[in-house]
DNA sequence: CATGAATGAGAGTTCATTCAT
DNA sequence: GATGAATGAACTCTCATTCAT
């Protein structure tokens, strides 16, 4: 409890003071338009210094990525509490609507950019998010062997959902429904998914 | 009616020069590997030469753009001709996967990327490919009307329909499917297809 | 005979231009210190010029390198018409010395640095010299069968006399020779020429 | 007699450390991979630390250099014991060869490379290894005055003696050998010796 | 004594773009 | 109309070195 604590903690901090400058760099700016350099600028250190903490961008990436799955799996935790499984299906649907539009970004990082892989690809997977979905899969079982959805193929129904989930989130974050009004857009998800889920069930 | 036309004629077919070969190369290669430079080597002219038909590297990319609603909208009319309405859509989302996987670089462009442009992106439209959307709302309210769908909202579908889809193919494009073989996936939205519409229809 | 020719020379002058720099640089200033960017310095002109006229630094020291390995050859292919194998021989002895000590820079680069090599090593050879050493030979079987030399292995005696010669220059040129005075030095290794030749004759 | 001679005895014990593992690092992974980062981290103190115990990079550099001609030193100094001279010469040139394929990147730091130093070079002496060119015109001397090598000038002798062992181990360690296998160009060394000293003999 | 933290300087390289000819 | 030549501005990354603590 001294020195070294107090050390770590300040690594930590400036590991995220990065990660979260980047971050926001990355959606201001766009992916292009985050370099180290200018990562460096925001933050007032020296490039160098940025790879004291990082051993280089795809390493910033990758964290940033994590952290973003970090979010949704704790988010998405609290359901667990929730007993009946077609209520806490809607809730994470929820939830899972509330964490792209609170944190685009992250969602862009996480479910839409490409990874810029080198060898991360092979080596640590990059789509670190398959927890959640074999989360989603248990809940669908449990919703279909308790009867709230139609008898049909768990794994189909979960595959149909995260697609149908992804496909609005990531039209409106990239911005594809000018045809509408923000408004506008966020009240259709939200009577889509209960038009959806609720054609799913029994 | 002469020179000053077929001057015209000739830089049209200029343009289409380049922008054929950098539609090729964006599909081959990739949005990354296609620069000025690279287009220019491939049209055998010098980089400058670009700069008389294109204003810049974006202008590009919008006609490209442009040419994948194009090829998409040409596909879909192509269905206007089968009388049965519900016929029509599930053919139509048939085409919608046919396309995206036949053309993954210009889905990307479409439908994905992020409007890489300056301010072209407020001048002229980025998404022009509302017709596609409007000629999808056609359908689905012919559908209902007909009584092949459940009477729900036609907006409403339409905008989980093409959301759907969206995500199953973007999701597959930026390969966040990887806890499936491309078999798999192929399968999984095949099948999904057939579900989700099933479940719409009456 | 006109724009493309002189096109064609300026594009030659160009590279001469950044080869004579380059090679000036790497003597005054050593490997080290010869970037790109300080060629570019040097010659004002932008860095990226610099890779219109060569692919990269690995390029540029190559055709140093050539170059070096002409004037040699040249210098050398002047022997020729000496018709005494034996005269050609210790002719040759002068040559080598003269053409270290007027291009200490070239003789570095051609028989003193590594290779600066990618796949340099591997594609082109590096070690172009190679016609040099059986010029060499040559001369060396010569002087044997006309009975100017012992009758020694000609292989072996052209390896113990390339080896001789540029160690004197070697040690010379990387100044290893501290405890002589250069002029010392210059006498030495006249002195020496003469004295491991002379061994060598009948 | 305590605390002030422990610590310089401490002090000395770290030079060493740094010395002993910069040295292995420094044959064992060549001249380029030496960094004072790779040193520190091997030795496991900070960048930081070295520079309490040396100036800068190139005074560590200076001492495995000196090292390297101790090393030398060592080995030709078990010649003093041999009391035919000429078998003494012989015997030196072996171990002349033995040491350089031994240790090619000391021998390369010690006869081959340009003194890294900016200043130390005017101060202190660079080429240390005068000692062993003096021990080998000694014995030079003692073999003319003995009657073993002709009656030429000793300094020319050894300064030839010299030359001839350094051209041959240079240009095999800077790989400009590479029309003769590895194999061969070790039989050509020795042959070599053999014939070069054989012809000085009376 | 030791070091964590930081950095300035510099490396090679690529790219979209401009402009005189 | 076409272009060869040139460049400024970027990029990622590495290194020897310094200094407050």
């Amino acid at each position: 409890m001294g020195i070294s604590e107090r050390k770590e903690r300040e690594k930590q901090e400036m590991r995220d003071l990065i990660l979260v400058e980047s971050t926001r760099m990355f959606i201001e700016e766009g992916y292009e338009k985050t370099s180290i350099r200018n990562i460096a600028d925001r933050i007032e250190y020296s490039p160098a210094t940025i790879y004291l903490y990082y051993k280089d961008k795809d390493a910033i990436l990758y964290d940033i990525h994590e952290q973003g799955f970090e979010k949704l799996s704790e988010k998405l935790s609290g359901m667990a509490k929730i007993q009946n499984p077609y209520e806490r299906l809607l809730q994470m649907g929820h939830l899972y609507l509330q964490f792209a539009f609170e944190n685009p970004e992250y969602y862009d990082l996480m479910f839409i950019m490409r990874a810029p892989m080198k060898k991360l690809n092979e080596e640590k997977e990059w789509s670190c998010g398959f927890d959640n979905y074999y989360f989603l899969q248990d809940v669908v079982k449990e919703c279909i062997n308790a009867g709230y959805l139609k008898p049909i193929d768990s794994e189909l129904a979960s595959f149909s959902i995260w697609s149908f989930m992804h496909g609005m989130v990531s039209l409106a974050i990239r911005e594809r429904f000018k045809m509408y009004s923000e408004e506008q857009v966020k009240q259709l998800m939200h009577d889509s998914v209960r038009m959806i889920v609720g054609m799913m069930a029994k």
